[in-house]
DNA sequence: ACATTTAATTACCTATGGTAGATTTCTTGT
DNA sequence: ACAAGAAATCTACCATAGGTAATTAAATGT
């Protein structure tokens, strides 16, 4: 199961002469396409599952592992690649999910539920991403995805808090406690088939919203 | 840096004849010792950090590899050790803070003060064993220290709320929630040498109370 | 057509998890 | 005490993966 090429892979493309850059440079063509790299990165894991290998997602896009490197980078630039790749589509979703919401509570609510059915959408990719980088560079890596997530929930957490003039400090510490808990809920989630979507929404949201809300605002319908 | 074995391992021990087990035995003497091999472990990744390898594990504890797999298992049963150890000794260690609190949400404090100074007490073996295992379980290893913690809290959570009248079926879901919180805020606590110790605890507790408390906010327990 | 330059491929290296076969050591029967 | 045998241990090995150097093929300028 290693080589195996079925095509022989003898050069695919070989006619190609558009903007030829300068003096005398030359075999340009396609020139990597690093979003075609990262593009077949994920079509493999998403049917693969989250133990490919670079060899493997090198294949899966028809090059050689020299080309992946020299386009996309290590593994470390590959799963931070992809990790921006599913944490832009991700927000956008759930971006597009919140704004309908009725209230401050509802948005939180849409929210969550956004993140959970997004992970559970792109259940490989969502895992491998998180799963991070083996090696010592651990604390870095393995906050690669919640980095992304957690910046734009301090924005909101921040901005919110400073609107109801309450203390915007907390921003920072809020935002990755709750993405923890969002990221381990998802996972504990993903791993149990048995739990209802709208039903781990709510009590998350119920812990969640519990913390963020303010003094004066009105409790979020008690029952 | 690889052999390197100071004293020639020539078999320490020699002198070994309690209880023979059966018929034709022998050679038992000190039969792996797998305390003696985790506590090697944990040396080794406390003073060489994440990195390293089962064979630099042997080494430290002054075997060779097939003892430490016929005494451990494999990395995963390591991990899985590993963390168990790490999740009673912080365990213990946080109990004992919390017993002398003064209400719940001072038990809730004193707990995340404990958390974050045990992690940061033993940072390199926390690390080592929150990072998890590599491979297509990640599902399942990611969460080892996790569950163990989440299963106290769960306990916790659901008596406290059963105890006040609460619907106790979010006990699940938050516990992981707060695991997960606890744990992200705690890596990047570990990364962050700025943040003040009282200052996180004090944020987050506020966060993690707020969901857990119960006075006007029975929680929807729309479930 | 030829040489040069560039890009791609092959082949390799290192390190690690994991294990099978060779070896030594200890027990135990006589 | 000595040989036979069982058991545990060690050495050596395998497979895979990340990463890279050296080799080969292609394309253009002259």
């Amino acid at each position: 199961m290693k080589g195996a090429n079925s095509q022989p892979r003898r050069k695919p493309q070989a006619a190609r002469s558009p903007g030829r850059p300068p003096g005398r440079t030359l075999r340009d063509g396609v020139l990597a396409d690093r979003e075609t790299l990262l593009t077949a990165a994920e079509r493999l894991i998403r049917k693969a599952g989250t133990g490919v290998s670079l060899e493997a997602i090198a294949i899966e896009a028809g090059v050689t592992k020299p080309i992946l490197y020299r386009g996309v980078g290590d593994r470390q630039a590959l799963v931070y690649a992809l990790a921006e790749r599913l944490a832009q589509r991700m927000a956008g979703d759930v971006e597009r999910k919140v704004a309908a919401a009725s209230s401050t509570e509802d948005a939180l609510r849409r929210l969550v539920a956004g993140y959970l059915d997004g992970a559970r959408a792109e259940r490989n990719l969502y895992l491998y991403v998180t799963a991070g980088v083996t090696g010592d560079g651990q604390l870095e890596q393995s906050l690669l995805l919640a980095d992304r997530t957690a910046e734009q929930f301090a924005e909101g957490i921040a901005s919110f808090r400073a609107a109801h003039g309450a203390d915007p400090g907390v921003a920072t510490v809020w935002s990755i406690g709750l993405v923890g808990a969002l990221h381990y809920v998802t996972l504990w989630w993903l791993r149990e088939e048995t739990a209802d979507l709208t039903v781990v929404t709510e009590q998350l949201t119920a812990l969640l919203w519990a913390g963020m809300k303010l003094d004066e605002n009105g409790s979020p319908g008690a029952s």
